[in-house]
DNA sequence: AATTACTGAGAAACCGTTTTCTCATTGCAT
DNA sequence: ATGCAATGAGAAAACGGTTTCTCAGTAATT
């Protein structure tokens, strides 16, 4: 437990107190801190040495004045309550706190109007950078970022086409889920998944089917389209297990469907990875791991996303050169026991 | 979705311009600006609608530094994947935002160094206060905020006795789900619920029980302590049938342990709700809504809470005072078809 | 008519840093 | 000795606001 019982004392000690105890101008002192300008070594480190012995922080609101850089970014979120966002949010704040960069958090939900006070306030602030993200990869935030006097990156989220916009490989994941089948020695490889007006399914899905129509020893039993629930799931493996030819391997749309699947396969006493091998996307742990068997699955890295945006941004507002487009990060097989 | 395209030209607009344009100085202008100071009404509707005209927007760093207030705060948090604390994250933003009020993310799950540089950074930025939250209300976060130079108050996170904390009245809530199980007729109540070690399980079963010694028509079939899964759930159901008298109302530590029960239910021809009301903790939607029949549970309320801690810390830094210990807010009954 | 009270507005200082000049001093080569 | 470049440090002007104080002018009172 750190203890940060320094600040206890009164006042706040500015630059001057520095430059009085160290007997130099505040110039001087500034220079000295920061390691600019020319001085005798033995001066630099004088009134280094006082600085630290004084406990002196340098109020940032003023530095920001002069500087021009605030060393703050934005972020705004439309999510309030999935379980993607919130990785992707510490991802961007433990990336940027090693560059000094603090984050401002705007939950917006889908309020245009409440969007727009944030980007405002965020601006008034004079954050150097913007990052949006969102709870689905095809959809825009209520508010339209473009044209904004700073950068903007977009991470989990819909952005505009000429914007720098991370998401998960989704295809890259789901082809590792289908080669790991293949490796387990499975032939015959189904393909359940949610809702087919979501952006990922259709991803996960072609990806199946590529990695599935190249494959010489495996062979394509089909995609399933249903919903994002283990009720699909039943369904699903109804369906499947009605033909006469049965799959031995199932890649899922994500872990809820995978945890409904090994459910309903026990249910009809179909040993899970025996019978059939089973992998899941998502990485959900409170539901990965608590299925028995504890799911294969594939992890998104969605605090690697956010560390990544965060860093691209800074690229940004530093004027370094980065790539517009879309920035697919690779997602990791969690290989378990299903 | 609204423009904010008006920031497209180029330099920013100062309250120099404003005065220039408005002929007046710029000490005049603030006055006129800020609703303070003596001047003719005229001069300040004049001066006003320049300002508009202009778009001026005053630079907060510039306020901050004159005021000693910078209409900002940190929110530190230890949790990076749970699904409680997003809610209250964005409730805290949303109920700050109204004030001027911007909220500065830091994320530094259980890292006693990272959580001290984020709070130094904070520091440095001159935030008027500091929130702290999490994702129980039995640990605390890694860092000692007591003693620091700004208010704090603690959310959904262990907090000091002589500190402001806000918690779920998990009592209550649990109250309110036992009573309405009376409500609905049934007489036979149990409570199946997650691990002992969990300050929430007690404070819950605790509730629980009271409310069935003081019902003169139900009786208590006692309490099971497991674990937060539906593995649970069915072992629970295992027990509680295997006896001769078996319960007509079962209240569930949360969705999660509700769903597994209302699953195993079936399983045995039991039905929810013609034989046994079942009812849950937390409205986890993705869980809740999805059960068949989707589940009556009960809401922390948690973006509210979130926003009463926000709430909270403003009449902190505006010296208002501020009641000490443990605000217990209350949860809401959801009732659906369980 | 002289004194007093009030009104409206501006000058200047300030918040805490950074940065651009300026300049005296020193060392070195001519 | 003289000129010149390099060195070390400080004065002062930003940055963009707010606030205190001053003061000229007008209105009200004696």
């Amino acid at each position: 437990m750190a203890s940060l019982s320094s600040w206890v004392s009164s006042e706040r000690v500015t630059i001057y107190d520095v430059a009085k105890a160290a007997r130099v101008s505040t110039a001087t002192a500034s220079k000295a801190l920061n390691d600019s300008g020319r001085m005798a070594q033995e001066t630099r480190d004088r009134i280094k040495r006082v600085a630290l012995e004084l406990g002196f922080r340098p109020n940032s609101l003023a530095r920001s004045l002069t500087r021009k850089r605030s060393f703050t970014v934005g972020l705004l979120t439309n999510d309030t309550y999935g379980r993607f966002t919130l990785p992707v949010m510490a991802g961007i704040s433990e990336g940027l706190i090693d560059h000094g960069v603090s984050v401002f958090l705007c939950a917006v939900e889908d309020n245009s109007d409440l969007a727009k006070t944030h980007v405002e306030a965020m601006l008034d602030k004079q954050v150097d950078g913007i990052i949006a993200t969102g709870k689905r990869i095809d959809k825009p935030l209520p508010v339209d970022l473009s044209g904004l006097p700073v950068p903007v990156v977009y991470a989990l989220t819909a952005g505009p086409s000429d914007g720098v916009t991370l998401l998960p490989d989704d295809r890259q994941g789901a082809a590792e889920a289908v080669r790991h089948l293949i490796a387990q020695g499975r032939r015959r490889i189904a393909h359940i998944t949610g809702p087919s007006d979501f952006k990922v399914v259709h991803e996960r899905a072609l990806a199946c089917a590529e990695m599935l129509s190249a494959a010489t020893r495996a062979k394509d039993m089909g995609t399933l389209f249903g919903s994002w629930s283990e009720r699909w799931s039943h369904q699903a493996i109804e369906t499947l297990w009605s033909a006469s030819e049965k799959p031995d391997g199932i890649f899922c749309g994500n872990d809820q469907i995978a945890r409904g699947v090994v459910d309903a396969l026990r249910e009809r006493g179909v040993s899970v990875p025996r019978d059939v091998s089973i992998v899941g996307f998502d990485n959900w742990e409170i539901v990965a791991k608590e299925t028995r068997p504890p799911l294969t699955t594939v992890d998104m890295n969605l605090k690697e996303l956010g560390r990544q945006a965060g860093l691209a941004l800074v690229r940004l507002v530093n004027g370094e050169a980065v790539e517009k487009g879309v920035w697919k990060l690779p997602c990791s097989l969690i290989v378990r026991s299903s």
